[in-house]
DNA sequence: AGATAAGTGGAGACAATCTCCGTTTTCTGA
DNA sequence: TCAGAAAACGGAGATTGTCTCCACTTATCT
């Protein structure tokens, strides 16, 4: 928000403000990096070398320091979805977004909870683009339900719901007998057999000729 | 452990511990519910009036109270999966177990996460009961797929933690937009549409006579 | 009843969050 | 260029929570 490097916003901050903001924020990147998204904010304002009560007065909360120390991995996530939305396979897009969101998951450890949060706590600084997470999942769900490859009965919010849960199951649990792959798998086709139900009532499904 | 109240062991146990185990384990089965499992435990002492030292000498740590506190819970889990596998229809057992753990897994709010925990961290009070739990769920998953109804390169580990997963989406989530069953649902089916593509290398499907 | 081991409780060390307000720094325009 | 006003600073301290330590109390055994 308030000062991007590119937007010529003139940023009302004063030149001190502007510089201690900036501190902060790229002390956070790295404590988030590090020790997940529960770093101690006391600690990033020492080695910021502001007082607490200069970080809380730029970043009220944990979440808003969040979602300002997101930003580059927001606009990453936003380069692979115009990436993916290239793909002729509709399928595959899907497939490409999701795996865009997992990576995006995995900025900092810890993330899904406050993602999830932010879903339905309407005020959450972080809440603006996760509304953009889940429309993008749906763009991409709608396309590839057009063309037959998902099921009809999906909705968008519980794609990106269960997307969450496997990230957060990852976030934690990875090297603890499963993979990232394994599990993306299981969310794609389920763990029933595919013969056991026909479960939407959708149409016919179109021959692989288009 | 130490203490069952129908197993005879006498319990070494002075009968003053005996009674102040026992308020404390009533009021933290009362806190956990109330606001989940990060509970001030300092709050579980003062309202089972013992001092906070009486608390830790009992249950060491959080974990540890937290799994005393399950027991109850963990009997209604067995007695669910004992009834599950009675089921003639392998598949419909498998469904029942999952929604059983699910069941359990909404003991307590933020349930999940200590039982993600204790399943890679081998020393947990928790371990013992969620191997139990992860043993659990591939023998249901193995019966289903020697029956054809679960794909066959699901693993019970994958299925477990993705059910964590969606566990931990519920518990936060509920009524923001989606429902168990709903993800259940993708759990079950994936979303990717049943034509898509064969999940597995599997022996040729039959053809849906049967 | 008296000895002793088991158990108690709460003071206190420590860590973290967040607020408040006296002081310092920047900005502005005369 | 230099006040004066406004903006921003920082850190002390209130608060809450976890966990330990040990002087004291209490149950138990003989």
């Amino acid at each position: 928000m308030s000062t991007d490097v590119v937007s010529g916003e003139p940023s009302r901050l004063r030149a001190d403000a502007r510089r201690n903001r900036e501190r902060i924020l790229r002390t956070a990147m790295r404590h988030f990096s590090l020790h997940g998204i529960n770093a101690s904010l006391e600690e990033i304002a020492r080695e910021a070398e502001v007082g607490a009560g200069t970080l809380y007065r730029h970043f009220p909360s944990r979440e808003a320091l969040l979602a300002a120390a997101l930003e580059d991995q927001q606009k990453e996530l936003l380069a692979c979805a115009q990436r993916a939305g290239k793909l002729a396979d509709s399928g595959a897009a899907l497939g490409a977004w999701l795996g865009a969101l997992q990576d995006y998951l995995r900025s900092f450890n810890g993330l899904p909870a406050p993602v999830l949060a932010a879903v339905k706590e309407r005020e959450s600084p972080l809440c603006l683009s996760c509304n953009a997470l889940v429309s993008l999942t749906d763009e991409f769900l709608v396309r590839a339900q057009q063309d037959g490859r998902a099921r009809a009965t999906v909705t968008a919010n519980e794609l990106f719901l269960s997307a969450l849960g496997i990230a957060w199951v990852l976030n934690r649990a990875e090297a603890c007998g499963t993979t990232r792959q394994a599990l993306e798998k299981v969310l794609a086709h389920g763990y029933l057999a595919a013969t056991d139900e026909p479960p939407a009532p959708m149409m016919t499904a179109p021959p692989p000729g288009d």
